[in-house]
DNA sequence: GTGAAAGCGCTAACAG
DNA sequence: CTGTTAGCGCTTTCAC
């Protein structure tokens, strides 16, 4: 900056009232400056300037496991958004671990995020205020967030998602629905059982606990889930699976077992993807408003940074059915 | 930091030894100071650390497409490896477009991060010496990075990728053959476009320029050609894919014309994937080594970082094809 | 083995 | 409208 202000035969104050468009600079100096600044290449060094102005242009995203679809889109729709207002994001991956994501939560606030948006992997208990310190950093949860957690939170309606696709299955007249699960600790999974069991409550249909495999929402676990569905004596006609990696997992085992969809077995499941349109059938689904959630997220956190200091909110989205091809009638066991 | 000094009884420069690990302190004092961070919930201030010491712990990552597969994957590995050697990354996502690159690149260096990892998405020629500076950033390029970039490049041999699966489609008694790939200027697309070439030449194949479609590595422009393909008189009875993007594309335009793979069609496609093998059949598919790639971009970075001041290194690590369902023998028009 | 002090590159308040 | 200057929080010699 110094070495600019020579060139340009200014003061370095000049320099930096030009670049930051603030101070009242003259048309004249101001291009001057920008020539001098071009042609030495120079570039603004953001850890000063934060040092100085006490703030960084940093935002923290901590997702618990990139590779998963919906975090895949939720990290782009915030990294887009993020970028189009001037911040840059530091990207963490809890890998499902509470004690990684409290360590990746003190990195953030390490690098002075002026806030961060994170997925929590823990269960809601974790999150009491006395729990961790988050500094000046601002906090945002998005999807496994309990309304408990004392920060903001932006969330899909589990429960709603989950009757969306049980009653659609219900609907098609199935009676043995089973439901591929994650680990009730934790609070996306309960809900979305809870939402399931709703659904099979309000026609009166009791749920076999046979039929209820929980695991951790992971392709394996699903696979060994469905798996084991399939041995059972008396088998489902339908399955409601709680998210996408347990999808793969599930389609995985049916086609292990030559299993046809929907003709053998209906599947239902939340979370949309490209892929789930490149099947078939074209695999029914739930979508959550990803982009809506990424956006939601992304106001509260530049809300919070800026000072808004109300208490904490939450945000519960809709999600949406989209019937494709993959749940149908209950096939008839043989002709009567 | 001078709060944490006054709580343990120490000078500054004690705290500062005493976390940084370096100086010799004594172990009683030491564990003063630990907990008196530990009570005050402190943390070290990186981008005053970092602008002292003339370097930060972030390492850039930019990335064409978050969205696709492959890259998810590779932002997985990169920032799991960077996580624990204890850099932490700054990630940028271009959207394909050469100047919103240029720009994430300013940033990084603004941000002084001490490397960045470019998942290029211009032209070799593009990447000229004299087209951009990276002031004391180092630079590397992974997946769409030719030979003629002045910094170090990892990439998979794309031609081998695409000669394995040709090969196999041709070794399958295949003649019709056809080939949804990228846009030629890219780098990685005329490779695979090459090697594609290469195998149908060595068998002394003639590519039909109208069993050619090049477009945009997208769902959408895959769709499209695919649609174009299964119109002409005289339609393939295969198809080499050249990314998985376009893969899903190719597969929803069958799905939509109700072909089905491979009793009607073969497909072939560069890049695996978790729901590669949940389709029916699952897909055959020519893996790239992510990890490897991951692993060889990091370990280049951290090296140059470190001052490894030798010409820019080139690794070509080689794929693996993944024989799966979706490649059958030519069906045969009509009973002879 | 420990403390005092200089200064990293920048911003902002203030004087000119 | 422009230049001078005092730190932001930390690291790192250099005395002690």
């Amino acid at each position: 900056m110094k070495d600019v202000a020579k060139a340009a035969g200014v003061s370095i104050a000049t320099v930096s009232a030009s670049l930051s468009g603030a101070a009242f600079v003259s048309p004249e100096l101001k291009a001057r400056v920008l020539a001098a600044v071009e042609r030495l290449g120079y570039e603004r060094n953001s850890m000063a300037s934060g040092l100085k102005r006490g703030r960084s242009s940093l935002i923290g995203l901590v997702v618990s496991d990139v590779t998963n679809p919906f975090f895949t889109e939720l990290v782009d729709e915030v990294q887009t958004a993020a970028s189009a207002a001037g911040w840059s994001v530091l990207l963490g991956i809890s890998n499902h671990d509470p004690a990684r994501e409290a360590e990746l939560l003190r990195l953030m606030r390490s690098h002075q995020a002026a806030g961060t948006i994170l997925c929590p992997a823990g269960a809601p208990e974790d999150y009491a205020p006395d729990r961790f310190t988050t500094g000046r950093m601002k906090l945002v949860a998005v999807d496994n967030a309990a309304p408990s957690m004392p920060f903001d939170t932006v969330v899909m309606d589990n429960r709603a998602a989950s009757r969306l696709a049980s009653d659609h299955i219900i609907a098609a007249g199935h009676r043995r629905i089973a439901t591929v699960t994650g680990p009730p600790r934790q609070y996306v999974a309960a809900e979305r059982f809870a939402g399931f069991r709703e659904a099979a409550d309000r026609v009166g249909l009791a749920v076999d606990p046979a039929l209820v495999r929980a695991g951790q929402f992971r392709i394996e676990d699903a696979e060994a889930a469905c798996e084991a569905l399939l041995a059972l004596a008396d088998p489902p006609t339908a399955i409601f699976v709680a998210n996408n990696l347990m999808l793969i997992g599930v389609m995985r085992a049916l086609a292990a077992a030559r299993l046809s969809v929907p003709d053998d077995l209906s599947i239902a499941s939340i979370d949309d993807f490209p892929w789930a349109s490149a099947f078939r059938p074209a695999l029914t689904v739930v979508r959550q408003p990803i982009d809506a959630m990424a956006a939601a997220a992304f106001e509260r956190i530049v809300a919070r940074i800026e000072g808004d200091g109300s208490s904490p909110e939450r945000i519960v989205l809709a999600p949406t059915l989209v019937v494709r091809g993959s749940v149908a009638a209950v096939p008839v066991p043989a002709p009567a």
